[in-house]
Parts: C-alpha cells; sequence; structure tokens
DNA sequence: TTATTTGATCGCAATAATACGATGAAGTGT
DNA sequence: ACACTTCATCGTATTATTGCGATCAAATAA
C-alpha cells in the first residue's frame, strides 16, 4: 500500500479494518473463543490448546490486546488473559453500527 | 508438536477468519460503505471513490466477491457491483453467533 | 545464591497480501 | 472492419504476516 494513499481512508474505516483484521486468522478467533468458553482468565495454557508454538501464541495474543480485544494482567510468573469487556463493548458498538449500514443498502439491485 | 494440541481449526474458526480477513483492509471497507450509501448497483466508478489503481480496485472487488459479501452483474460493456442480500444475511448471522460467544465470557476475570 | 518456570521479544526464513502497469477479453459505437 | 470502453487477469516488485528457535526478563522455588 503506498504510504501517500493511506490518508484518504477515513479515520472509522481504518479502524474496522484494523479490527478485522485481528480477527483475520483461525488462531486468533481460536483464541477468543476459548477465553470464552472457559469463561475466566486462562493463562499461558492457551498455548496448550493451539497447535503453535508459544512465541506465536504470544505474538497472536500481542495482536489482540493492541487491538483491544483482550488483556493481560500478570500475576506472579504467569499472565492471565481475559476478553477485555470494556473495549469489546465499543468494538461491538463500531461493528453493529457498520453492519447497520449494509443493511440498509442495495434492496433491489442488480 | 506435543501430541495433545489439536493440529487444525475448526471449520467455522476458518470461515470466520476467512470473513475478517476480507474485511481487514480499509478499501475494501471502503467499497463495502460506497455500496451501500449509493443503495444501488454502482459499476467501475468504485474505482474513482478509491485512491487506487483499476487492477488494485478489481482484485479487492473479487476478494470481496469470493467471500460472498457481494455480487457482480454484467451489465454491457461494465459491471454492475451490489451487496450480496442472500449471503449477506448468512453472513451476518455467523458474525452474530461469534459476538454472543464473546458475549457471554468473561464477566469478573482479571 | 542458583535453578526453574512463564511469557515476551528478537532474528530470520517462508509465505501471503498489496499495488500497479501491461495486456487480454468482451461489449459498444462508428 | 476499426476504435473505444470497461473490467479482469497476468507478471512482478514491494511490503506485511506468520511461525519458530533462541534468548531475555521477572517471579518463584530450591
Amino acid at each position: 500500500m503506498k504510504a501517500s494513499k493511506v490518508s484518504e481512508y477515513s479515520k472509522h474505516q481504518l479502524e474496522l479494518a484494523t479490527l478485522a483484521k485481528a480477527l483475520g486468522h483461525p488462531a486468533r478467533i481460536a483464541i477468543l473463543e476459548h477465553l470464552a468458553r472457559v469463561n475466566a482468565c486462562v493463562c499461558g495454557d492457551i498455548v496448550e490448546e493451539l497447535p503453535l508454538a508459544q512465541a506465536t501464541v504470544s505474538q497472536h495474543l500481542r495482536e489482540l490486546k493492541e487491538v483491544g480485544l483482550i488483556k493481560g494482567t500478570v500475576e506472579g510468573t504467569s499472565v492471565c488473559y481475559c476478553i477485555d469487556e470494556e473495549n469489546w463493548k465499543t468494538i461491538k458498538e463500531q461493528l453493529n453500527t457498520f453492519f447497520r449500514e449494509l443493511d440498509a443498502a442495495c434492496q433491489n439491485c442488480c
């Protein structure tokens, strides 16, 4: 992508795309679903759930954290990850707004 | 790899990730929003809306089409694109199911 | 203290995504 | 027939992502 043209997209388009990109890998979907399933904080045993090395899982966790979907809390020698409830609400609202945009579209076209 | 690790991702995890990946680029978000905004089929003037060359836009359109978000109909020498209402309903349901999964999670953790 | 555990980060290789000019295919108009 | 339009695809350069071993940092346990 040309750096000079990135600014041509609106802020919310860039935000949505960044968010979607974070969800655009099966490992990260699996991590989120695992965190949801155990309904509690899970630590590094996420690594055990995935067919990936510890370094790779750590990388995926960072990506999810950067986009605000999860948060991690240090607990002694391990780190407890969970879905970031606060941010998730905001993110969900962003996505739903986008969905409603699409819903309003294109009733009888083509 | 440890034997306890599941070597593959589930079908729905792969589907979700593929879908999210298709939304993971600002140009494709912009295309969808434009199609929604004009509330009718638009043809190759999508190119005029984006800071990208025709070949690149065509590429993005193909990705959106492959994942079922849009459809294109040939109209003479031009092609009319619009959101694929039918598929969009299915896709939205998939996403909402995923969202509900996350909603149920992690009430008071960390 | 030293050893161990947990997880983050670094460095690098392999792969995938992005962008664009050039070209091809198919329809339209002269 | 020819020129023109519209869009898809090809070839390819650039950049980003993915994955993993190695290593580092911090807390814990001996």
